[in-house]
DNA sequence: GACGCGTGGCA
DNA sequence: TTGCCAAGCGT
């Protein structure tokens, strides 16, 4: 292992001031306030950084403050989320701003521990807050940092396993400069995004070059070691939009599934055998004892969740036997429905695909033809 | 430690 | 089109 506690100095202020001069200005670098770094924090874990600018702004713009969040309903929190993916995260900053203002008088704690008390908030997160926010001296260990520590110091073990953490977290805690956290932490991030990227290190534009071990070995791109890729499932997905006197039937998932707490229109599975159009049909009735027929395809949809990757045939549907009243459903698959007009769709948070839907829906003259006869 | 949890960009 | 990613956390 390379001595980098002994350059650390050296490393430290050639890195600082690299940032200095090519930090991105964005909105949470303003005022470093807690609760800014930390709606940032969450938004960008697992999250390209240009998608999140602008869920930011349109979400401190609402809500300003970590009482603004718990007194919000869920629902609407989840609409401010839609589109961003892993929703737990919008319903954990939910909790949290709840347990802040009941337990802490409404301001963040400023101790790890205290921290990762809340949901949420794991060992990055509270590093993040603690010295970004807090300027306090404590080492944040993202992927980002991860990556360029296994490359400087030539990690040939996958970074997630045990002692590649170690090895990683103690050099994070060596490296520190007190006081200049806050500067140090995001300088790392900020050169794993633009410089010592995953793909396509700039290495000739990297400030700590002379420091890196992996690139005067010539493996840089060997670094980090990956770890095991997923396996990634095909799956034949129906839905159908239910239309009925001018309204279309939602239903809120349960809280217990993937999009939890959402709305979508009902669906499920293609079995083995079946065609879509059954298969519509069939999943109406199980998770609402609805009868309905598949009236007329709307599109398909290809979209990635997790280890999946679905295609989703969109119908039209309407009732089996007509009614002059909306019918009330059993439902099986949900925790909440409701007959909305069309036009109230954006008050809901929807699944990537199912929002897609209702774009090219918004805009087929045949949903028009269904909502006038 | 492994897996579930979303989404869109990019080569 | 496909296969990676991108500032993790909870269980």
């Amino acid at each position: 292992m390379p001595q980098l506690p002994d350059t650390s100095r050296e490393f430290q202020d050639q890195l600082l001031e690299w940032f200095a001069a090519h930090q991105r200005d964005l909105p949470w670098r303003r005022t470093y306030a807690p609760y800014a770094v930390w709606i940032s924090e969450i938004m960008l874990q697992q999250t390209q950084m240009d998608r999140a600018v602008g869920y930011f702004q349109r979400w401190m713009e609402r809500f300003p403050d970590i009482a603004s969040v718990a007194a919000a309903s869920e629902d609407e929190i989840l609409t401010y989320w839609e589109g961003l993916g892993y929703y737990s995260r919008a319903r954990n900053i939910h909790k949290a701003a709840q347990t802040l203002v009941r337990e802490h008088d409404g301001v963040f704690p400023r101790t790890r521990k205290a921290l990762l008390a809340l949901p949420g908030i794991g060992p990055y997160t509270a590093g993040a807050i603690l010295s970004i926010g807090f300027g306090q001296d404590e080492p944040a260990v993202d992927a980002n940092v991860e990556r360029i520590l296994a490359r400087l110091t030539d990690i040939d073990t996958p970074v997630k396993t045990k002692p590649a953490q170690e090895a990683i977290h103690t050099a994070a805690r060596d490296l520190l400069p007190p006081g200049r956290c806050r500067e140090f932490n995001q300088a790392l991030m900020e050169l794993g995004a633009l410089v010592c990227r995953a793909r396509a290190p700039r290495c000739p534009n990297c400030p700590v070059a002379p420091f890196c071990e992996a690139r005067r070995l010539g493996i840089t791109d060997q670094r980090p070691v990956p770890g095991k890729r997923p396996v990634i499932t095909p799956l034949e997905i129906v839905t159908g939009v239910l239309v009925h006197r001018g309204r279309l039937f939602i239903q809120k998932r349960r809280s217990d599934s993937v999009w939890a707490n959402l709305w979508e229109f009902p669906g499920g599975r293609v079995e083995p055998e079946e065609t879509p159009e059954n298969a519509v049909v069939r999943e109406f009735w199980e998770e609402t004892e609805f009868a309905v027929k598949a009236a007329d395809k709307i599109t398909v949809i290809r979209h990635g969740y997790t280890t999946y990757k679905v295609t989703l045939h969109c119908f039209f549907c309407t009732l089996e036997n007509s009614s002059n009243s909306l019918p009330e459903p059993v439902l099986h698959a949900a925790q909440e429905a409701l007959w909305t007009p069309p036009d109230r769709l954006h008050e809901f948070a929807f699944p990537a695909a199912h929002r897609k839907l209702i774009d090219t829906i918004q805009r087929d003259l045949r949903l028009q033809t269904l909502l006038g006869g």
